[in-house]
DNA sequence: CAATATTTAGTACAATTGTACTAAAAAATA
DNA sequence: TATTTTTTAGTACAATTGTACTAAATATTG
């Protein structure tokens, strides 16, 4: 790709980050990196193209995680999460923004509508393998542990927005924070042998 | 309240509701109600005192909920949990750009974030009294309940967002998978005596 | 070198926004 | 009824936005 194209990308995504996308004009963009915004243009006919490139890079690096997981299953679930931790944290603004951009984006909305089904699709298959492996109870509830993803899912894309509604900003301990957060939620789920490795992966969380 | 003040309330939340704050303009609001622009600036000097006192106006909506908490325990935390989500789907535009909100408006900001904390101390209250009645069991990871809490508050606010994201329209099965996901979190939780209470609070939940 | 394609800058424009301001109309008050 | 206050409409304005368009500069190619 382009040099400048690229760097169009990455200062947008800085400013977006930074100042949300609603407050970060062409302009704005242009004028961070000192070009002009009809040069910006011709990279990038439409606003929402810089938008659509930078959402589907970030599916893209998902996915590659997603499919590098492979042996001990709950080391590797929580390492996953983890790793989508990180990425979200790059391109936060995505996330602090995400309603208003489904809203305004055919394209980004239809997208991420089937990719939530694969997701929950693919989260249904892991807590099969994961009861199967002994780790993991049996449900006891209706759809207990499709709640279970959709609390999941909730938290995930929105753990950020709810940080900063609290007032606080985003930060490292903001990542803890969630990765803390999303394996307590699994905990009450797990079998006596499930817990036996929590212990081991988390052993600062054992009171 | 002036009845042309009131009327501008009940327009914009409607139209906030329907399109979302950002695609809600002053003129938006008055041409919807047929009066003029001049008309609506004297009711409401800023554009943001309206937004300011539709959010006053919810906060105080809620307060009068909690505070007449009573009896049965464990029933009247479910009852509650329902009443709240009925006054976020009144209010859900709110919700659906919480972030933006708290960006735009340091008036908001602020006090939800002192809300934040006020409730997370009720909710470790009640949670204390779950466990002296017998209800819930005792905390066995670090700031357990905590994290529990902090996971219902993201799920709280952020559940129609959500829901949106995944390309469905809001409706009364949303606020029905909404009870069912608040209650359902906090099940693994209860002892065996809560867990016979809950079995006659959700008797359609059970497998 | 000459010709062509790509990249850049600059200007212009139409639309929208929140808000300030003025004056008329309506209501309240004395 | 007279006057004072409240409510309403209308106009104007400055700022911002995304984007279309043109022409110059630069790079590439023959």
């Amino acid at each position: 790709m382009n040099a400048t194209k690229q760097k169009i990308l990455t200062t947008s995504l800085t400013l977006f980050n930074q100042h949300g996308i609603a407050k970060v004009s062409l302009r704005t963009i242009a004028d961070s990196m000192q070009i002009s915004v009809g040069n910006l243009q011709y990279h990038f006919k439409k606003r929402d193209a810089i938008l659509e490139t930078l959402y589907f890079e970030l599916v893209e690096k998902i996915d590659r995680i997603i499919i590098t997981a492979t042996d001990d299953l709950l080391a590797s679930v929580c390492a996953i999460t983890t790793e989508i931790c990180a990425l979200f944290f790059e391109y936060r603004f995505f996330l602090l923004d995400f309603t208003a951009i489904c809203r305004n984006n055919e394209k980004i909305k239809q997208h991420y509508a089937s990719l939530y089904k694969r997701r929950e699709a693919e989260f249904l298959q892991i807590v099969a393998m994961l009861i199967q492996h002994g780790l993991l109870r049996q449900e006891v509830l209706q759809h207990e542990f499709l709640y279970l993803f959709k609390r999941m899912e909730v938290i995930s894309n929105f753990w950020f927005s709810s940080v900063l509604t609290q007032g606080h900003e985003l930060s490292e301990s903001t990542i803890q924070e969630y990765e803390i957060m999303m394996s307590q939620n699994l905990y009450p789920y797990l079998t006596e042998k499930g817990k036996l490795q929590y212990r081991k992966i988390f052993p600062d969380q054992m009171l």
